[in-house]
DNA sequence: AAGCTTGTTCATTTTTTTCTAAACAACTTA
DNA sequence: TAAGTTGTTTAGAAAAAAATGAACAAGCTT
């Protein structure tokens, strides 16, 4: 026999209430600031929609406010919510006597901006390190190629390293100026 | 057997002779490095291999050797020939004697670079400025709120302001560490 | 257990982006 | 002037990306 459980009494959430005419206008402004770095940022509208919604809000925003909010499908909002989170952009925050996840802003640039170069920028340069080795082993090999040629190619490959080499410097630098 | 072609008797230009299978290997490493790195520059696949193709080859190239060697059409071609002029990643190179133009890469990252910020990111931040003090007005007007969620809202136009000039400062010292 | 609520997954549809091919313009040479 | 090159423009096809919605899972509540 299962134990009956007791309800919880003073369960009634923190609730927002529904925006005010002025309220919904800062919100949308807040929201056409963030949509509009999404092109920058290469990532989905609906994702620049979702943080801008949450980080309108004074306080934390449950899934079903956004969805509301944003007229956007349930599972739009799972998506870019789940992707938010993987960059760091929004946490979840615990509200006692509510079984509802509420979501509110990562708002440290310093933050944002190392998600972003540990799940976007980091992969691509590990990537090209071992790519530009191939580049450089066949190029050293290459036959059927004049001398001066092959000096170009060679001086092509070192011109990449140094690429390379340059934005490895500079990530960390950015990131120390950020924060 | 390729057809006979007509030629020009005297005007021979510098053509570049059909490339050997280890030239072609070496331009397809090239290739992919360049394309690959498309995805997170948020470009056309095709901007990166017409890219790649001029930046893997000995010599400039003309259109025509672009098309053939990368199997895009003319179209494809000329528009992402004109991306790369305006973002200065590829020049045209004068070749005495011969009506076609002759395409070569800008190898310097800080130029690269430079393109891309007047390009892509500066536009951003002047709008971002005119959308913030945007914002900024709505959030004081604000009528509807309480007074610890005004509060809260000063807050977050704060940090976004705060955001905007830490990335106005950084972008010339991204320029700098480049150079 | 049956019936809610909350949120995720994923096949499909919708929208956006990218590419192509055909027409065209500008220029050169016959 | 006609005919040939070289490259651009653009309407529409093809491909890719993003959003939807219905089925599903997991956990409460009664």
């Amino acid at each position: 026999m299962p134990k009956p459980r007791l309800k919880l009494e003073n369960a009634a959430p923190p609730e927002a209430h529904a925006p005010s005419e002025s309220q919904l206008a800062i919100q949308a402004q807040f929201i056409e600031l963030f949509v509009s770095a999404t092109g920058v940022l290469g990532v989905p509208r609906s994702i620049g929609e979702i943080y801008g919604v949450i980080f309108a809000a004074p306080q934390p925003l449950t899934f079903q406010e956004i969805v509301e909010r944003l007229n956007l499908s349930k599972g739009s909002v799972s998506q870019g919510l789940r992707a938010l989170r993987s960059l760091g952009a929004v946490r979840t925050a615990y509200v006692p006597g509510d079984r509802r996840d509420y979501f509110e802003p990562e708002t440290e640039l310093r933050n944002l901006v190392a998600g972003l170069l540990r799940d976007r920028i980091n992969p691509h340069l590990e990537q090209a390190r071992d790519r530009l080795g191939r580049v450089r082993q066949q190029v050293a090999a290459g036959h059927g190629l004049s001398a001066t040629e092959a000096e170009v190619l060679r001086s092509r490959v070192n011109k990449l390293e140094s690429w390379r080499k340059k934005s490895a410097l500079l990530l960390p630098l950015v990131a120390k100026v950020l924060g």
